[in-house]
DNA sequence: AGGCATATTTGCAGGGTATGCAGAAGTGTA
DNA sequence: TACACTTCTGCATACCCTGCAAATATGCCT
C-alpha cells in the first residue's frame, strides 16, 4: 500500500505537476482514503521524496577515515556518491521521483534541507579522518572548520553534479561526472582569472 | 502597514517560533485583517523572507567582469556579499529575520531555493568575465561549466559563511569571514590527508 | 464456524494557509 | 453633497494536515 501510494504520487506530479495533483486524487487512483494516506506518509512532500536519503554504512565511512588518499574532498565525495548510488530499487521510479524533485522548487528546497541534517554527522565523520591522519598540529576547533568546508565544498560540487545528472541528455555515468566536477573544481581555484 | 505586519510577523515568529505563530495573530497585533494580510504578503512565509535578495549591482557587476584579481572565487564571493552587505535598512530587524529564517529549517530551504533562482544570472557573469579575460581557447560549453562550479563552490562557502555568521558567539566582520573561508577553501584543496 | 484480540483503515471535526470575488469603508475632488 | 477611486474587509471555498474514536479487516484459538 504504502509503496503503491508513493508510486502514484509522484506519477501523478510527474504528469501534471507538483502543485496540481491533490492527496485526495493519489488517494482515488489507489482506491483509499486520504486518512490512510496521512496514516502512511505523514504528508505530500513525503510521498514524493520518498525515504530519507541513507548516510555512509559504517564500511564506507571506515574506509574514508582509515584508507586515504591524499585528496579529502575526492574521498569524501566518492563515500557520498556510493552511499547514494547503493539505493538501486526500482531505477525508473527513482529517476521519476529525482525528476519530479528537480522540477519543483519547494521539493528541491526541502530536499536540500533534509540532506543538510546530515551534515554535522558527516563533518565528525571529517575530523575523525583528520585526527587518524595525525593532524595534532591542529586546534580541535581548527579542525572541525576545516571539516565544515570540506562539507560546505562538496554540497556545492554534489549540486553542480546533480543539475548535470538531470540535464537533458545525461549519458554518462556519476563517476566520470564527479571525476569531472573535481577536476573543475582544481582548475577554478588553480587557474588565474 | 506593509512595513509593520513584516515587522510583527518576524518579531512574533522569533518569539513564539514560526509555526506556532498564526496569520491571525500576526494581524490583530496590527490591528488589521487577514486578506490584508495577505493581499499584502501573498504568503506567511513571504512576510518572514522578506524582500527578495538583490542581484548585484550593474556597477558591481562591471567591477567584476573588467577589473580581475588573478581569483575568480575570491572576487566573486566579494561581490556577492557586497550586494547582500549594501542592503541595510533597519539592521535589528534584519538580523532577527536572519535569525529566525536560520532557525527555521523550512525557512532557509525556501530562501536557498529563491537565491538559487539568480545562479543561471550569475554564471552568465562569471562567463563574460571569463570572455573579457581573453579565454578563447575553451569553448562555450567549457566555460559554461566552470562559471556553474564557480557558482556551486561559491554557494559552498556562503553557506558556511552564513552558519559562522549566525553562531552564537559572532564578532568579526563578514569581509573578515570571507577571507578566512577563502583561506580555509585553499587549504582543504592543497593539503593532503 | 464462532468468538476474540489486534492491527489497519476510515470518517469526522477542526485548525491552519491561501485565493477569488464582491461589497464596504475610506480618500480626494468637483 | 455627489462621484470616482483606492484600500480594506468578509465570505465562501479549496487544500493540507492532525487528533480522536469508531468501523473494518486480519489472524488465531477453541
Amino acid at each position: 500500500m504504502l509503496e503503491q501510494l508513493e508510486r502514484t504520487a509522484v506519477e501523478l506530479a510527474a504528469e501534471h505537476g507538483y502543485d496540481a495533483v491533490t492527496v485526495e486524487m493519489i488517494c482515488e487512483a489507489c482506491m483509499t482514503s486520504p486518512r490512510t494516506f496521512y496514516n502512511y506518509l505523514g504528508s505530500k512532500e513525503a510521498a514524493i521524496l520518498g525515504p530519507r536519503t541513507p548516510f555512509a554504512s559504517e564500511e564506507q565511512v571506515r574506509r574514508f577515515v582509515h584508507e586515504p588518499t591524499d585528496d579529502v574532498l575526492v574521498d569524501f565525495l566518492t563515500m557520498v556518491i556510493d552511499s547514494l548510488t547503493e539505493v538501486a530499487v526500482d531505477p525508473a521510479l527513482y529517476r521519476l521521483r529525482q525528476r519530479v524533485i528537480y522540477t519543483t522548487p519547494e521539493l528541491s528546497a526541502k530536499r536540500l534541507a533534509i540532506d543538510g541534517e546530515m551534515e554535522a554527522r558527516y563533518r565528525a565523520v571529517v575530523v575523525e579522518r583528520f585526527r587518524a591522519a595525525g593532524r595534532t598540529e591542529a586546534t580541535d576547533a581548527e579542525l572541525d572548520d576545516e571539516a565544515h568546508m570540506v562539507i560546505a565544498l562538496s554540497r556545492g560540487v554534489l549540486t553542480y553534479t546533480a543539475a548535470k545528472w538531470y540535464e537533458p541528455g545525461f549519458d554518462r555515468t556519476v563517476r566520470e561526472l564527479i571525476e569531472n566536477s573535481i577536476v573543475l573544481v582544481r582548475r577554478v581555484l588553480t587557474t588565474s582569472s
